[in-house]
DNA sequence: GATGAATGAGGATTCATTCAT
DNA sequence: AATGAATGAATCCTCATTCAT
């Protein structure tokens, strides 16, 4: 049931199926293989275009980055804050994993697109720690601090970080992966047992004893 | 208290003062940039040198990427196979985590590194797979079956390549999170919390009840 | 009395005056100065361009290259396929001589062209012996055999070969005497008399007396 | 008497073995690949050398040309001047022809880098057509006046170019030939053969009857 | 919307040459 | 006499971008 975009944009104004076309095939090449090793004029040929029909659509390389980051992340985003009211804890967390997971399925990209921009510290990278990180932080943290768990309050950031890491690192450290283990890290038999796994993981942390520290309170 | 270059080559036919400085910064300019981020011309003016002149040590970009990368992984490979022989398996895990952390606290650019290699699939992936993920995996493979745990073996991958994604993730991601805490994620402080949190993290799953099969099923 | 390119491409997809432009001088600068020896900004310039902009005409410099001998060689080709139906071979010979000689008159660069061709071992002297020199040899050949002349079957090729280099030889060797003769070998009058010699050498080989080898016979 | 080099060395004054051997090298790729195509760093590998190390034998490339192309020359004019008395016509025609192929084969770069330095009309075509053309063309000349011959005396300066392409083509464009004979060019079994055909081609010119002006006029 | 043509800037690499060792 | 290291200039070519059509 659900097509290659699975937020439709909400309200698009007839999203010229060219310019959908581009950001299509820049996504695959920037994700590939990042900002400054992907060309323009590759970009517009792999839409079936020339270089210079490209900026009927777009106005540089830059804009059209931001255009594919942007239409990659916003999903993403109003998935979190589609999280946010959340249920009992050990319930929500794998939840989340399993949705998360669901739309990275759909969209292998975006992880390493994500991940190229952290790496070179690109110039969007504030506006992705603002949408995105931060308020998974903010709401993480609130989570946590509302059921017992085995974390201190100062570790909590770094639970958030590790299950970003957990969650992007299947698909951004896929290609080494790839040529390590039998399968394919990104066909769906290893992506359900990722997702089964981190879910798993995330019941165990939230069922584990926080009796640690007993003595040093 | 250590220099800068922990691993002294161990067999370097005359170390040439400039192709070490070449070395070093370019490890530090591909880390950042990635490699088709990265001009020559740049490293040499990073290395006090012209570009003609790097030539003089290096047969191209290629050959000096490829050295780059040789020079970061092999220490790695190297701690890998001194680990080999453990102990009880709740503390080599937690030992491994805190020795592979403090190699890469002395490289940070190991782990971006290795993250830009496998995002871009470039050429040296097989051979970082088969040098280093590999031993990795069939070493994990092994601890795991000698002692309980709660995961699975057809599990036992995603949870060395989970491991994989945590401690190097903390180091790609860096950019990423140092916009959105209030320290800078390499930074010695927050190292050491970030290790101690892995150790921790490692000692819980020792612990946790392998009560798979036997109430599940 | 016709234009300077008396061979009208015959399937040109549209001559795009800039791309003819650029095959001009390239033909120039590189029968004077060798492939080596000149360099695409020369030749850019040369055509009132940047060399970038050469770039969108050609695919690069060995491209060009192989466009400049290809548009010049195939009319020789042509040519020697026009005359291959000969009438009585004293004649025959000696009109052959003349139409290339205008041939080469028009096109003073192909004789250089060819000669630098042959000079470096360049990877066209296959396609160049191919289609021009065997040709001609097998024509030749079979001119030879029909009349009595002068030379033994295993010379035949030999003669060929001489007159390829006395009709190619005023031409790639017209700088050296250039700075001998009081006149310039290019220029009309010498053209003629070097045309008119020729031809006389034509008509004296065959009619001298080929009374050798009477003996051995 | 003649000059450090004439031919198998004679009485050299120890040429400095790397000198000579420099010479060697530079002088088969020179004539290879023209001096645009030719590296320093090439013809210094070649003679097992550092390029930098060339400077102590040579001052320069330019330098180094001159050298090679001297003392490629200079033996030739010497060869020549050796047979500016002459016996009879018929006969010393034939007999140069020989010596020259003999010479020729001694030193079968030689034609070549004639031939490039013709095409190029590099710098040093004025000392070539000084020491070289310019004494051929006088004896011949005055040979040819001594003799009946088919050659009216405007003819003798074409004559005596005809015979230098001759010659030298058939070395110049060996390597085009050598792709549509079955035999190599420069091999010496065709060597002798080219030498006996064109001995062959002198003596009937020689012979050809001088019928010029009785009755074409 | 699309494109061919043009271009300045910059990409990696080679070149001939120098110089201290 | 030989070399490693350095370099400015030049090599071919690609880049992102513009503009008239």
């Amino acid at each position: 049931m659900p097509g290659p975009l699975p937020y439709p944009a909400l309200s698009a104004p007839a999203p010229s199926q060219t310019r959908e076309r581009i950001l299509d095939v820049a996504e695959a090449l920037f994700a590939d293989q990042g900002f400054a090793g992907t060309s323009v004029r590759d970009i517009a040929a792999a839409a079936g275009l020339t270089a210079a029909s490209l900026y009927n659509h777009f106005d540089g390389k830059e804009a059209l980055y931001a255009a594919v980051l942007e239409r990659g992340i916003r999903p993403l985003v109003l998935l979190m804050q589609s999280h946010t009211g959340g249920g009992p804890a050990d319930e929500t967390a794998a939840e989340l994993v399993g949705h998360v997971m669901e739309h990275l399925r759909r969209r292998p990209h975006l992880p390493r697109l994500i991940q190229h921009e952290a790496l070179t510290g690109g110039s969007h990278l504030a506006r992705l720690a603002r949408d995105w990180v931060r308020p998974l932080l903010h709401y993480g943290t609130t989570e946590m601090k509302r059921e017992p768990s085995p974390w201190e309050a100062d570790e909590f950031p770094l639970v958030i970080a590790a299950w970003i890491h957990l969650l992007l690192g299947h698909f951004t450290m896929a290609p080494l992966f790839r040529e390590v283990l039998d399968e394919d890290p990104l066909a769906p038999p290893l992506l359900e047992r990722q997702t089964r796994f981190l879910q798993k993981l995330a019941r165990i942390l939230a069922t584990a004893t926080p009796r640690r520290r007993a003595s040093s309170k």
